[in-house]
DNA sequence: TCTTCCATGTAACGCGTTACATGATTTT
DNA sequence: AAAATCATGTAACGCGTTACATGGAAGA
């Protein structure tokens, strides 16, 4: 029997995920490693190829080799039932916490140090990079929902429409929060003006 | 001069956020990267002890000692004037879209491969913990937006009421979206048992 | 002819985690 | 008497990024 030592890494269990849905070369996984996993889980094939060879050295996938265009044998990969065990009882286990690093609410955090414009064109920033993505979602999540396989809770696109649906409803929620803020950075700028400079051209909120 | 060479890492720039608001010990630093920093960035002591050192080397931070518990000399940080002003360009500077890693998107997105029961008590994990944390920034807000400086623009405070805002707006959407995960789950699990085995005990949704 | 796509690998380096190390004071 | 808090540091290791390396086939 194979060794099967250590559990995989976050990365693996993405890997075997992709594989689950069908068989794939590191080449395809790195594609799908920008766009649609890269939605939630990103990786450089430079990560894919070792984790690969790990995989397959703890029994979880195989390789057949096929033809291809690259100047080393292309690599068919494809999970194994240990492979397919290992998935679902991850997914079965507890859901450890994970830290948070937030780029846009960090920098958010400072803008109280800039002008009241100068953190309006940071959220404008936010505003239309969420804007985007959420067309992306909502164009995804359209062709999903209309395949039927989409309502069977043991097929793939069943779990690729929570997923979009989730992806969805938070970018639905951040351009909210993103406008929200802009009113709130007109209000409060013509407040702080008027408060340090007695212009008093009234405020603008519901207007 | 000081040698001022590199531009702080992302680090870097929450402990800037920490010490433009108020001055603080290396310890104080690490205890707001649980609470409330830790909301959207984390680090341990370990990596903040020799950031703050090159900070200090690249004159953007300094620190003084002060009586203190510690086996050790005691160090208060505070920013400097070019420290202030490396975090206000960095605030101004295009928001650099970051790679995404989310755990409890890549488990559901293999949650086809197990059974609807497994799925939903999956779901209502992340359920209750997006409701933790939401009544977390729910009491939060609740104090800042109290305080009257959290509607200046200039205030530190006014910073922390919109990440807050972004925080409660965010788990909001996630709980709303836990839900209705459970509900396509019952409503999916009903429908494929019924499929399969005709046992046509009828839809629940909408009950 | 130049660029893009297919295809797989390695090396160097930076960031982040866990664990090791020390020791006084305060609280349970 | 034991545990938590204050307080600062180092070492080893794993994960992730950028860059280096190779080369055929198809399209612009």
């Amino acid at each position: 029997m194979p060794p099967e030592a250590s559990i995989p890494s976050h990365l693996g269990f993405a890997i075997l995920g992709l594989l689950a849905r069908r068989q794939r070369t590191g080449y395809d996984i790195a594609k799908a490693m920008e766009r649609p996993v890269g939605y939630f889980w990103t990786a450089r094939h430079s990560q894919i190829y070792p984790e690969l060879a790990r995989l397959e050295d703890a029994g979880l996938v195989r390789h057949r080799v096929v033809d291809g265009a690259g100047p080393r044998p292309t690599k068919r990969y494809a999970v194994t039932a240990a492979g397919k065990r290992a998935l679902r009882s991850w997914v079965a286990s507890e859901l450890e916490p994970q830290p948070v690093r937030d780029l846009e609410t960090l920098k958010l955090w400072s803008v109280w140090l800039v002008a009241p414009e100068i953190a309006k064109s940071f959220v404008r920033q936010s505003l239309s990079a969420h804007k985007a993505r959420l067309a992306a979602y909502e164009e995804e999540l359209a062709g999903v929902d209309a395949d039927t396989d989409s309502r069977d809770p043991g097929h793939p696109l069943f779990a690729s429409r929570l997923t979009l649906e989730g992806g969805v409803r938070s970018r639905r929620a951040a351009v909210e929060w993103c406008e929200w803020m802009l009113d709130e950075l007109d209000w409060a700028g013509d407040h702080h003006r008027s408060d340090r400079h007695r212009q008093g051209h009234g405020a603008r909120r519901g207007t």
